[in-house]
DNA sequence: AGACGTCACTTGTCCTTACGAGTGATGACT
DNA sequence: AGTCATCACTCGTAAGGACAAGTGACGTCT
């Protein structure tokens, strides 16, 4: 009967009386958190107070309930996975991005024609309701099983130069870039990173739990002439999953920087 | 009174009608959706289960509900800010990093000796417990008002080399690169980004509506000998800001890529 | 005309009750 | 011994009622 008080409404202090135990490791990560009926005791609260606040430390992702089990502290999990992007810049001017992620494919890629929204338009410095090729995969990580919705977007003005591409849309990324730089274009890179919850039916795919929002990673390749050819967008569950930008230089930098 | 049947849950059925109509632009961004009272009628359920299919949307960030007013579907808006970072590799090596971002200062800078977690000491190549100085900020973009928390982490063993560091701790960060490369430092960086949902503190300084996760930003700058001279942290909401990194080379680049 | 109280509408909080459904242990029956 | 029904526990869903609190419009009083 540990009486709390102050701020405002009951669920927000029952929730705040939780949330204090476990950052402050009275309950350890992966403990079983007391049930709804002894929270309801020990607060002296209903139920729905009780699952009102539980629902507030679900959406925070500090905690995961199993139905017919309990509510479980979340282990704040190191990520499983990071998608490496090495940049360097060597003394003779080679310029390397290796990437060394390998994804398993779970399914057949499905190839479609779809034309630009506004979101892609934008990056693909594009028109709205342009006629674009479209491939769709979902990636698996075969160390830890972390799944990805991968998507490929080439507009008709770049698969016009690459016969190939239109006779078998599914060729690989990695393919593809080969085929781009046949003519000696040189290419540059922008890759945009956003963060949202996912829809439904991302939940679903990717596998996700409570709280956990989607990195959304968009490259947008565009050609010497400042053309944009192809834009690559990766989605993927923010819990396992982070992005690392390693830059080195061999030569002395000039920058100016902040945050 | 339009029936709805199937996937499961009463709640989610309602859920899935009103998802699919904001989807389908039956409701435009930012129009009021019918009121619980209404939505009772409309399907013939209890106010728990409307609200809790208006709790289901909530969480994924489709609409926002305003206390006496009503719930409105979200601006699925382009975000107000793009933090760049431009990485170029010149023909004479010359690699630069400039970064546009200015922000203002919400209030004055708290400086603080501190020690590493088991995230930080990762991140700096350092064991548990070690000292260190830190310093945070809140940050405010003038343009967009958006905001940002800022915070910078200097090892004890970086700071030694550089007294004007421990007297003047809270030096701009700008600043402190100039005083790591007066000795000829080369620099490196890695940058490292996650995402996730707020902790409440982070809603309210932050300023986050529902659903929104933090975007959160790790910027480890090496020496020449590869070791870990500081470490900056930003966090802001993945609602109005997205990262963008534009990496562009004078010479033919040499490269595996893969998503 | 202006100020202010009231009212109708909205969502927020809290309670009670009831039953459905997943999980695991216990114990009885074969 | 092994199989399976039962039970007690968990959370999930759904309904009902009641009152608090924010919002804006309308109307009355000064």
């Amino acid at each position: 009967m540990s009486e709390i008080q102050r701020p405002g409404a009951l669920y927000q202090q029952v929730a705040a009386a939780i949330r204090e135990a476990i950052l402050s490791g009275e309950f350890e990560p992966d403990a079983l958190l007391p049930s709804e009926a002894q929270l309801m005791a020990r607060y002296g609260v209903s139920r729905p107070t009780v699952r009102n606040a539980i629902a507030a430390l679900r959406a925070e992702g500090l905690i995961d309930v199993r139905h017919g089990k309990g509510s479980y502290v979340r282990t704040s999990q190191q990520p499983a996975l990071t998608l490496e992007r090495r940049i360097t810049c060597t003394t003779d001017g080679t310029f390397v991005m290796p990437n060394g992620d390998a994804w398993d494919e779970a399914e057949q890629p499905s190839t479609y024609r779809t034309r630009t929204t506004t979101g892609t338009g934008r990056l693909l410095q594009l028109g709205a309701e342009e006629a674009l090729f479209g491939c769709d995969r979902l990636l698996i990580d075969p160390s830890s099983g972390t799944r990805a919705m991968h998507r490929t977007l080439i507009p008709f003005t770049t698969a016009e130069g690459i016969p190939l591409l239109t006779e078998e849309p599914s060729t690989r990324p990695a393919e593809i870039y080969g085929l781009l730089t046949q003519d000696g274009q040189k290419l540059t890179w922008s890759e945009t990173v956003r963060a949202r919850m996912p829809l439904p039916d991302e939940r679903t795919t990717l596998r996700l739990p409570d709280a956990t929002p989607v990195l959304h990673l968009a490259r947008v390749t565009h050609g010497t002439d400042g053309r944009s050819l192809i834009l690559e967008e990766l989605r993927t569950g923010a819990d396992r999953a982070e992005l690392a930008y390693r830059i080195t230089a061999d030569k002395q930098p000039t920058r100016r920087t902040r945050a």
